[in-house]
RNA sequence: GUGGAUGUAGCUCAGCUGGUAGAGCCCCGGAUUGUGACUCCGGUGGUCGCAGGUUCAAAACCUGUCAUCCACCCCA
């Protein structure tokens, strides 16, 4: 394909058929959010570039599509929506309603390479909540998220969690000192990928010693046997012991209760059937952005595709008052559109397919005659809500029309020819069973709402 | 930003040690002027990703570049 006609790397175009898949996504997301309370909100898609790379490490400025406008001003492409919820809630904190609970779905742009499930041009849905401390909120998110997924038939999926202020107790027990802490982080996040002696190695780079790494490793050897909350109790007994800064400790045991009590939440969850519980998972070499979070943070992932995590999001409590308004505890989730749309879809290799057109009926007529009717029934189909398309071909021909609809996925196709004008109704055939009736507009009308 | 693989028709792909491009599917027209399939007949469609270079001659070889995929980095 030449280079002028072929979209922006990590950009895409989509297909009719693609987009009945990306809406009902989308509309699926944001019915749940409204289930849940969150009320939509937008903001730009650019904003200073200061603002949004205040508060993320040097890796993400990197990411970050910047322009100058003509005022020679410095902007930036948002690249997620938490520094720009920060922004829009500072300039508005005094008309909104506390906690503000909203949610936005919108693009967002990274400048990185592409890859399966990894463009330059994506949607995020997030939902968000500021104004609250407490672990009521995580779990309305988790909650949320579980109902979500299940809506959109997501398949087996597993929650990871972990939490901030744990990992930072951890951290300072194995004796890792603070200007170190994120690299020796950044490592033992790979774990799972490079392996024992990788992070070692990543440890030893960053002047991270081996002992370090082991006593991190030690204690957070937990029998993977024990259920988490017992997992976490006997974390809290080591860090006990081996914390001797009380502050530090404090804090860790903080992150330790609050785990447990999202643990203890999504197991008296499972008693409303929810999945949520079964799927939730402690992991404490999950680290995730460095950015901002300051408490529990999550992560969800397909167990049925390997593509990263689809969802993520934690506690970042800190995070307003770095626009100058009065510190508010907050949270959020975000969910990957793309990623959760390339799941479906490897999942169910003939969704795009299965899933009918928003069009329900397509009208031919044979001749000009038959064009008042015609006009007349689309009219009538159009007001009672159908999505009713009129031929607009020069020379009619019933057999490439039928083509053309069905094509469509249109499902059914009415015929309007001398017999059905003058007596005023239509001959309505099923595009699926190949049946077709006499009958008139109101019978037909009839026929497609209650399918 | 780093390393690897790939790039030929709308799609999936063939194309030998260099000799100037093919198949299947799709699409269009007809057999069939009020009915989708099948069949048959006919037809459209390619600056071989792009730009240089080597050569009498390049889809093929060399260099660069762009894009896609994969692995890093990082992340939804």
């Amino acid at each position: 394909m030449s280079k002028l006609i072929q979209p922006p790397k990590g950009t895409r175009d989509f297909l009719p058929e693609e987009m009945v898949l990306r809406r009902k996504v989308m509309e699926t997301i944001r019915g749940c959010f409204a289930l849940y309370g969150f009320i939509e909100i937008d903001s730009p898609v650019f904003e200073y570039f200061e603002l949004l790379s205040r508060k993320c490490g040097s890796e993400i400025e990197k990411e970050i599509y910047v322009f100058e406008d003509k005022a020679k001003r410095k902007l930036g492409l948002r690249f997620e929506f938490t520094s720009p919820l920060g922004r829009y809630y500072a300039t508005n904190a005094e008309k909104l309603t506390k906690p503000f609970k909203r949610y936005i779905i919108g693009k967002v742009y990274r400048y990185e390479n592409t890859q399966a499930g990894r463009y330059r041009e994506f949607y995020q849905a997030d939902a968000d909540i500021i104004g609250s401390y407490s672990m009521n909120a995580e779990n309305e998110l988790l909650d949320l998220a579980v109902f979500t997924l299940e809506k959109l038939g997501m398949g087996n999926y597993e929650i990871v969690i972990n939490n901030r202020k744990i990992l930072d107790g951890i951290i300072n027990a194995a004796g890792i000192g603070e200007n170190k802490k994120d690299a020796a982080l950044r490592a033992l996040d790979k774990t799972a990928k490079i392996g024992e002696a990788g992070v070692i190695k990543e440890f030893k780079e960053n002047g991270i010693g081996e002992e370090n790494y082991r006593s991190f490793m030690r204690l957070i050897d937990l029998d993977a046997g024990l259920e988490d909350s017992k997992k976490l109790a006997v974390l809290k007994e080591r860090i006990s012991v081996d914390l001797k800064d009380e502050s530090i400790k404090n804090k860790t045991n903080e992150g330790i209760e609050e785990l447990s009590s999202i643990i203890e939440d999504r197991r008296n969850a499972k008693a409303g059937k929810d999945p949520g519980f079964s799927v939730i998972k402690f992991d404490p070499l999950l680290v995730r952005g460095l950015g901002y979070y300051t408490g529990p943070i999550f992560e969800i992932k397909s167990k049925d595709v390997a593509i990263g995590s689809f969802a993520a999001g934690g506690r970042y409590d800190n995070l307003v008052e770095l626009y100058g308004v009065r510190p508010e505890g907050a949270c959020g989730i975000s969910f990957g559109v793309e990623r959760i749309i390339d799941i479906i879809t490897e999942r169910d290799k003939d969704i795009l397919k299965s899933l009918s057109s928003p069009i329900k009926l397509y009208i031919v007529y044979l001749s000009e005659n038959e064009r008042t009717f015609a006009l007349k029934t689309a009219n009538f189909f159009r007001i009672k809500g159908i999505n009713t398309e009129l031929s607009v071909s020069e020379v009619p021909n019933i057999g490439k029309e039928i083509k053309y609809a069905d094509r469509k996925g249109i499902e059914y196709f009415a015929v309007i020819g001398e017999k059905e004008a003058s007596e005023q109704k239509l001959t309505l055939k099923n595009l699926k069973t190949r049946k077709e009736i006499f009958l008139s507009v109101e019978e037909a009308a009839e026929l497609i709402e209650c399918n």
